[in-house]
DNA sequence: ACCGCGGTATGAATCGATTCAGACACCGCC
DNA sequence: GGCGGTGTCTGAATCGATTCATACCGCGGT
């Protein structure tokens, strides 16, 4: 049943180092002997045991990677890109799902290491634990995606998650908005925080230019998914009309998805009465019914770009990068508000 | 840097077969001989190699999930079910994504079998390949998932996709359609066929029964994407208003978010001018701004039954299932057409 | 004193692919 | 005839964890 290649070197009437030449160096065998010995492979179905072979190599053909949320589509996106670079270079790919869960986290980098992969790309949850820079001591390299480096001497691929939140609320106050609502704040990630950070900025610059009334409500709901937009929104929607945001900025489209549903269900007119820029500007974004302004960041390139980092980190001259990617704002229905929105409430 | 057991055996001063009994069977080990190896293991930072264990063992700890496309949403809901029966065991999780090509079907399946995985959870591509049978065949358990056993000698979940398309059908009709569009029509996969075929019983059952000018519409766009879903509409707009269909059984929620779109930008309404029902009920469907009617399936139980089936056919007396579940018709805003649609048009 | 026995620990053999020093054949050339 | 070179193939050593037959210790029973 699981043939060794011995027993593939018995059939072909060769030596096993002539048949591991087969697999590996084939221009080494003479025409005649390699069409033997993958005739006897073809007959036996053998197929190669990738421990042994990982056994005497030392390391694995795969790399892993570990993700914040499988269920978002920025992830999957972020994974094709990943998946589109390692497959190119005959890699094979590992991807783990942590849900934001520090103890899923550990366990499945400890997976990886015990599978000795060549390399970990990462969204570390929000604490970041000893377990990665105790990965990194044991010479595994590993590229942080979607997150800044905290220190200079590693990889990480990013976007400017404060330029991102920036880019949503000016465009808000542009349109005439002056109550805004940021929507995911009190979340441990960075990349939140850089996104709350950037819609701060913008709003009290705005009042320091002089913009009467510029005001800012930040609400954190339990997840950052589209129940969590939805709870958010609820939550607006009490607010008296007097003091209630126009416009809300999400941390990501799920929950930005959540807002929109919300509003409808509740007879809110998108935008007239409520604009929404979301973040991400995942394919859903587009297509939702009331089309989504978001934050656009190239997901796909931000993996590729990670997992060329990682593949580079294992060779000699090799330079540390945090590349930072810029992102574009892409406005679309939801947040066209077509009169005074102050006036209206 | 790299660790043996024989490095953490030195420490500790006892023999190699010690250190795999702290590992393995720690309750055959004396307290203190294990805390003393214990604590070599963790002063050297050892990591056991599994590729060591596996060579030795024969077969690894760790199972395949093979699907169509990582980006729809019921993957990776079907994922999370796997994932979380997978886990329970103390297996891990290899995704693979072969975006229903057979050439990466057949270089995933290659890979799975060299790491010598304990099973393979897979939704194949249209044409169903021999390398599942030669698998198979190969003594590792395959099951198949959302779609039906060719042969009663193995596992399969899958749903009853005629069924389905029958109740998105019906539920049209009833609701007063009577010119009725199928999109995801020419695609070889059987899940979309199935859903054809219940469309199509449902109509001609309709007319059997004496309901005037009941008739399908089959499209079939390029791709089961959203952008299949908009290529499909901007058809459907084209076609004289006389002949147009007023409602949409689309193959999955994908293109029925498509669909919705395409039909929003054209200032169609809906469901008042065009009615659409999806399939899968991704969670985006309810949170489109108007939420989608679509035809659900239990996602997150596929993966899990489908997982504990693989995990069952290495038991000794494992007999071969093929549960098929229900599908159950979500009713929300997409179909709910508020005035008769045929006088409308 | 000897036997038997449970509780522990040992270490050589094993899994299968890779690698590399060396064997062998054959050729051309001095 | 002898020598270096090239092309091809061999087979033992190796990677690291597991396993199992074996040995050892101490102790109660006879």
């Amino acid at each position: 049943m699981t043939n060794s290649i011995r027993d593939v070197a018995g059939r072909a009437g060769v030596s096993v180092g002539t048949v591991s030449n087969v697999l590996n160096r084939p221009e080494l065998v003479s025409e005649g002997t390699r069409t033997r010995v993958l005739d006897a492979i073809a007959e036996l179905g053998f197929v190669r045991n990738e421990s042994a072979r990982q056994l005497r190599a030392g390391s694995s053909r795969s790399v892993g990677l570990v993700v914040l949320d499988i269920s978002n589509p920025f992830f999957t996106d972020v994974a094709r890109g990943v998946e589109e670079v390692v497959d190119a270079a005959g890699l094979s790919l590992i991807l783990c799902n942590t849900d934001d869960r520090p103890a899923r986290e550990k366990a499945h980098l400890a997976t990886l290491a015990e599978q000795r992969v060549q390399g970990v790309l990462i969204t570390p949850t929000a604490e970041l634990s000893g377990d990665i820079a105790a990965l990194r001591d044991r010479g595994v390299p590993v590229v942080l995606v979607d997150r800044r480096a905290p220190t200079a001497d590693q990889c990480a691929v990013s976007t400017d998650d404060v330029l991102g939140g920036r880019l949503a609320a000016e465009h808000l106050l542009e349109r005439g908005h002056r109550r805004i609502a940021f929507i995911g704040g009190a979340s441990g990630l960075p990349q939140v925080q850089e996104r709350h950070a950037g819609v701060v900025a913008a709003v009290e610059e705005a009042r320091r230019a002089g913009m009467a009334g510029a005001d800012l409500t930040v609400l954190s709901p339990a997840e950052l998914s589209v129940a969590g937009g939805r709870e958010a929104a609820s939550r607006v929607i009490g607010i008296p009309a007097a003091r209630r945001p126009t416009a809300a900025v999400c941390a990501n489209d799920l929950m930005a998805l959540g807002v929109l549903q919300e509003m409808v269900r509740h007879g809110v007119r998108v935008p007239d009465e409520f604009a929404i820029v979301g973040y991400d500007d995942i394919d859903f974004a587009a297509a939702a019914a009331v089309p989504l302004t978001s934050v656009s960041k190239p997901r796909q390139d931000l993996g590729r770009r990670a997992a060329e980092l990682l593949l580079d980190e294992s060779r000699p001259g090799h330079v540390h990068e945090q590349p930072v990617f810029e992102p574009v704002l892409v406005v679309r229905e939801s947040s066209m508000t077509r009169r005074d929105p102050g006036a209206e409430l």
